[in-house]
DNA sequence: CATTCCTTATGATTGAGATCATAAGCGGGA
DNA sequence: TCCCGCTTATGATCTCAATCATAAGGAATG
């Protein structure tokens, strides 16, 4: 019994490839490294030297890392088809933060150098690179002064919009929140408890719906 | 009697143009305009769609916005030599924040058209934008997990060494940290008596200098 | 020179979110 | 089936940065 529902490695099904920042192919072409990593597993670890790019093919990877009391900041979570780590090996520093699996997933590894031919032979691909890390800025922009205005309910708002318009779902009005409150949490700096109670508040205030204790948006 | 100490569109000197993103000569090529924009002079608004590529090429430039409370938050400050905005037209999404001259300054500005058209000509710029988006990818970074560590004198800490690292000073040892405290507290979201109580705190610590209300940086 | 504005500075008060404790609901695994 | 761990949930308490008030020093302007 495979661990994965279904393989895209093996199997090329069920997930659009247009949804691939680079295809598949290319990858291939570019003789990737096609890898299982399990829940839980890490991927590459903050400070580590940036050799390979990273992309998603099926599952979960977050990144993230520790403050000294423990506590976790997620700084992205990547689903099938995203990269993950390229700024480092653009801006030629280290990984920030480390890799995570969040559950069994594949993910396609290319060293730098391979990475770098690949862009220089498909302009538009580099593009999209361009875009994304504009769009990855804007996020965390976005974010950086919500949080400074210390306005859980605010942060709080903005994030799951946020979430919502940059989501593949179609079906836009009452829009499913894919995270936990803790994960939710992790993303911004706040506690669990005071994300419980925020999005309690929101719901009383009609500003968004709870079902079966899932976050629904319109 | 001139605005400007030194014109670089006019006299062309002082700076050193490695130091350009994209060099004037090159700008000019492309029939990028040049003007002055005096202190406090809005550059670009908020929301505005994003439609130029702009250049530092001598002052200051400030990027932020204002929360509904009124209160400022600096997501950069560019001088000589930096772009800005341009994120907003390689994500192709509305300026995110203000644009204003903190000092009367001069700046280019290039049509997102002729912008694109420098870029694919010139592959090793564009290589410096990915870098670039990635080092702000990076600070941003940095800065939200330590803000949201809630605890100011570790956020100053180490914005201020982000700040010292990323200088071009060579002096490193003895780094004058060249912004207001008003600045730092707009940068990091915290209240300007809180940066004055820590920094004061942290001197006391022996974690900086302070000469003559200047902070400094081994 | 007087005026204005910004920056640095310091003390007192306060309120909001962190923290701690505790528990119910749910799902997965042995 | 029974656990274990995660998620959601709620109440009580506490802490510390925001807030408010006030002032002195410096730079720029007319």
């Amino acid at each position: 019994m495979p661990l994965l529902k279904k393989s895209i490695i093996f199997e090329n099904c069920g997930i659009d490839q247009g949804q691939m920042i680079i295809p598949i192919e290319l990858l291939k072409s570019k003789n990737a490294y096609f890898y299982e990593a399990r829940k839980d597993e890490y991927i590459f670890l903050e400070e580590d030297p940036a050799l390979h790019y990273y992309q998603v093919i099926s599952g979960t990877v977050k990144m993230s890392s520790y403050s000294e009391g423990g506590q976790e900041f997620i700084q992205g979570i990547f689903k099938a088809g995203q990269s993950f780590g390229e700024p480092a090996i653009f801006g030629d520093f280290p990984y920030p933060n480390n890799a995570i699996a969040t559950e069994t997933s594949e993910i396609a590894k290319l060293p730098k150098e391979s990475f770098y031919e690949l862009l220089q032979e498909n302009f538009d691909i580099q593009k999209k690179f361009n875009s994304l890390l504009s769009n990855r800025l804007r996020y965390k922009a976005i974010l950086l002064k919500e949080i400074s205005s210390y306005c859980p309910d605010h942060v709080i708002m903005t994030l799951l919009k946020y979430i919502r318009d940059n989501s593949k779902e179609e079906n836009k009005s009452k829009f499913c929140v894919p995270y936990t409150r803790q994960q939710l949490a992790d993303m911004t700096g706040l506690r669990v408890e005071t994300v419980i109670r925020t999005v309690k508040q929101l719901h009383k205030d009609g500003k968004l719906e709870i079902k079966e204790h899932k976050i629904f948006l319109n």
